[in-house]
DNA sequence: TTTTTAAGTGCAACAATGTTGCAATAAATA
DNA sequence: TATTTATTGCAACATTGTTGCACTTAAAAA
């Protein structure tokens, strides 16, 4: 985790490295009123610009679900700008809120009539495994 | 389409019937700039307030991309605030950018281990119909 | 290790987007 | 047509995101 900025060619600073941290405290997507709350006193600017660049050099991804503030993960695999290559579905749970990466192996795929369909990203909701009791 | 806003039990306006017209113009989804090229004039908040009440009663749904602004089209079946049934998939096409609601017969299922999946939605890019020669 | 260069940060100011209370107005109902 | 109920528009505000510029820090070169 700690070498990944390095991996990504952008500078290693202690905010970066501190963000970077509260991701790495979650194993789900977290909004940014979450990483706002973990950051004892920040700059509203930098940590948008930390956002974003973290997002454009592929080492988080952005969830976004209908009329919901959007989410963020870090990436599992090599991701970049261009393409995000996760072979995972986004959940989200309809009881605790919480949104999930969840890794699936057979990705389903699925064929439109005349269409090219070069990437698919699914969301679902539901219960996830902790409140399925 | 006229008598959808009266079978949603909502009034029946000249601006909301005016707007449901210029989705009805459209075969895809459209963001609210459109919208608002479209209407000669109108008012901010009301145009605010009345995407919402379509929202809520189903007359019409959101599609939200990533990093991209919202885009809405028309609800084609029973849909209701808390249920969208909609078998169909959000296309985005990488060339013209337009994003299509595309029917699918065969809408695959996703099975995950201890979780209660209850609703899909499936977001697509690639070329569509009219790029893809 | 020090110097140089490039990149990141913080401030001020702004732009865009969305919301609320309230009075005026229009639509639905009796 | 009269009454009730919902919608609209205004003003004002709240939230969210952006930009230019000076300052500071990190990375690269000497």
């Amino acid at each position: 985790m700690t070498n990944l900025l390095k991996n990504k060619k952008i500078s290693e600073t202690p905010f970066r490295k501190e963000v970077l941290a509260i991701f790495g405290r979650y194993n789900n997507a977290i909004p940014l009123s979450i990483v706002e709350k973990e950051l004892k006193e920040y700059n509203r600017i930098t940590l948008y610009r930390t956002i974003k660049i973290f997002l454009e050099k592929g080492i988080i991804h952005e969830i976004t679900i209908s009329g919901e503030e959007s989410n963020y993960a870090v990436c599992q695999e090599e991701c970049n700008t261009d393409a995000h290559h996760h072979q995972h579905i986004h959940f989200k749970c309809k009881k605790c809120e919480i949104i999930y990466c969840v890794e699936i192996n057979k990705f389903p795929s699925i064929a439109l009539p005349n269409y090219k369909i070069e990437q698919l990203e699914i969301q679902a909701t539901g219960l996830c495994q902790s409140c399925n009791v």
